[in-house]
DNA sequence: GCGATCACGTT
DNA sequence: GTACGTGATCGCG
């Protein structure tokens, strides 16, 4: 056979009409794509049938899967250790490998396609999840480009400044020493200078920014250690981790993992491109350097407060619909509503306040996470939280029946099905016993958001090749994606973004899109 | 080399 | 307060 011929028959094995299976498909998507092939057809991924089932698994390796769900007596042959396969074995390991991983995944097939039927998981699994495997493994293999140069640059000012910093450190702490050991750290500050300790850790006593926050006024040197500690965090982590991970064309290519969070949210690494900074002046140039490629513009689009909006259809608090409703500024609807006022009467520190309950709703918040939040006492944070819940019954009674719901059954469940099992609720520590009904609250807003998020991700990329557009997603954080867009398609592609997303689900209140565009990631906020 | 610990970035 | 991933240090083997 040639090898055209080769490639012919084995792209139409990938396009079969019953569709493949496998175990982890993405990465083999990702690999198909480097080699030309078109996305197959995926009948079923057994990984994300068993993260369905459970996403608590603790781990996906074929073998113990088999044993947990396969209902053949199967054992499979030794594994080849990882230092031998290039010494001696050659390709044929590599083959035998492949062929017992495919064996095991066609050995869970049946069982898991019955455990999915049973707990009906099959939309979430076949129109959502499946397809966005292939949308995973066209972001992955595409990347996100990065100005090389910007990035070095800042790498290397931060490099100076750190250097700068630690001197002074040193100078007024009077010795040397290791500033980003926590351990030295302590003996430094709470042994040689005698300075008053706050919160204790496992081990010793607290030297995070909340406590050294608090003892600002006790040394000189405290602000240093905040201000080391900020510009060290970007050195390393984004510096120094972002430039080491810079491939092929000036690109950062992550993972993104559909089968990690108990939540249905996907995670990223090597780079984690979740947590890219944007909350400080100094972190989100960052930002700066995700640039798009010569000619193209990124797009970026995120759903405007898309898990209190979801907390408002779920609960169906008329309250809560209606301020969504008024299409104003959502924490000044529901501050005029907690507090009795109209919304122009609302102040800063009224609307600020129903911010931080609303965020702390979407949490699971009970009145004395939000008294630590506030800085204020429980009492008043009990009262802040009964003004709340009385404007918002509904949602008092959606919290606390999910809660009710999640211990009847020792599990939650999103409005598409996704279940998750909380065994914290039956636990008989009380502070753990509270983590759980957190997790409960959290779990179906969560989830609810995620699963509308990756529908639009599955609809917003199928829309684009359905109208042979140029644009493509190149990167996702949770409820924003950004594409890469040549500039002249940039509002075709902002028109077609906008009405996928905002029509990804139909809810009792708007799901209401902000969109930008710009040559940096930065520009396009 | 590996895991625990601490700290910290995002949503 | 939910959910994650990464860097650095340190003690263990």
């Amino acid at each position: 056979l040639h090898e055209e011929e080769i490639k012919r028959l084995f792209s139409d094995f990938l396009q079969r009409k019953s569709g493949i299976v496998g175990h982890g498909l993405k990465k083999i998507v990702r690999s198909l794509l480097w080699e030309n092939y078109s996305p197959p057809n995926i009948y079923m991924d057994t990984q994300i049938a068993v993260y369905l089932l459970n996403p608590a698994e603790a781990s996906y390796a074929l073998p113990s899967l088999v044993t947990q769900y396969g209902e053949r007596n199967f054992t499979i042959g030794e594994k080849t250790e990882e230092g031998q396969l290039d010494l001696d074995g050659g390709p044929q390991i590599a083959q035998m490998e492949a062929a017992q991983e495919a064996l095991c995944a066609s050995v869970l097939v049946e069982p898991l396609q019955r455990a999915i039927e049973e707990q009906n998981l099959m939309d979430l699994n076949n129109e959502i999840e499946i397809p966005l495997i292939i949308v995973l493994a066209e972001m992955e293999y595409l990347g996100i480009k990065v100005d090389l140069a910007r990035l070095t640059g800042l790498r290397d000012e931060l490099k100076n400044e750190v250097e700068e910093i630690r001197k002074i450190i040193h100078e007024l702490a009077g010795e040397e020493f290791n500033i980003n050991s926590p351990k030295q750290l302590q003996v430094v500050l709470f042994e040689n200078l005698g300075l008053k300790p706050g919160k204790k850790t496992k081990t010793g006593y607290s030297t995070n920014a909340q406590t050294l926050e608090k003892m600002k006024d006790d040394h000189p040197v405290i602000n240093h250690l905040l201000k080391y500690r900020e510009v060290e965090k970007l050195r390393s982590t984004y510096g120094e981790g972002l430039l080491a991970v810079v491939g092929e064309g000036e690109r950062i290519r992550a993972t993104f993992h559909q089968t990690v969070t108990r939540t249905g949210r996907l995670s990223s690494d090597a780079p984690n491109l979740h947590n890219i900074p944007v909350r400080t002046d100094k972190g989100k140039v960052f930002r700066e350097a995700f640039i798009a490629k010569e000619d193209w513009a990124l797009l970026v689009a995120d759903y405007n407060q898309i898990e209190l909006r979801c907390i408002a259809h779920l609960s169906g608090d008329s309250g809560l619909i209606q301020a969504f409703e008024a299409g104003e500024d959502i924490h000044t609807s529901t501050a005029a509503q907690v507090f009795g006022v109209s919304p122009s009467a609302v102040s800063k520190a009224q609307r600020e306040r129903a911010k931080m309950v609303s965020y702390g709703l979407i949490y699971g918040m009970e009145a004395w996470g939000l008294a630590q939040r506030l800085g204020i006492g429980n009492k008043e944070a009990a009262s802040i939280l009964n003004s709340y819940f009385g404007a918002f019954p509904s949602v008092k009674d959606y919290m606390e029946s999910t809660v009710q719901i999640a211990k009847e059954r020792g599990y939650t469940e999103t409005l598409f099905g996704r279940r998750r099992r909380i065994p914290e609720l039956s636990s008989p520590n009380a502070m753990t016993r509270s983590l759980g009904e957190r997790q409960a609250m959290n779990a179906g807003i969560q989830g609810l958001a995620a699963d509308i998020f990756k529908i639009a991700l599955v609809n917003l990329n199928h829309k684009l090749k359905e109208k042979k557009m140029a644009s493509r997603i190149v990167l996702q954080v949770h409820d924003e994606v950004i594409l890469e867009c040549p500039k002249e398609e940039i509002s075709e592609a902002e028109e077609v973004t906008i009405e996928i997303m905002g029509s990804a689900f139909a809810m009792s209140v708007p799901l209401a899109v902000n969109i930008s565009s710009g040559i940096t990631w930065s520009e396009a906020k």
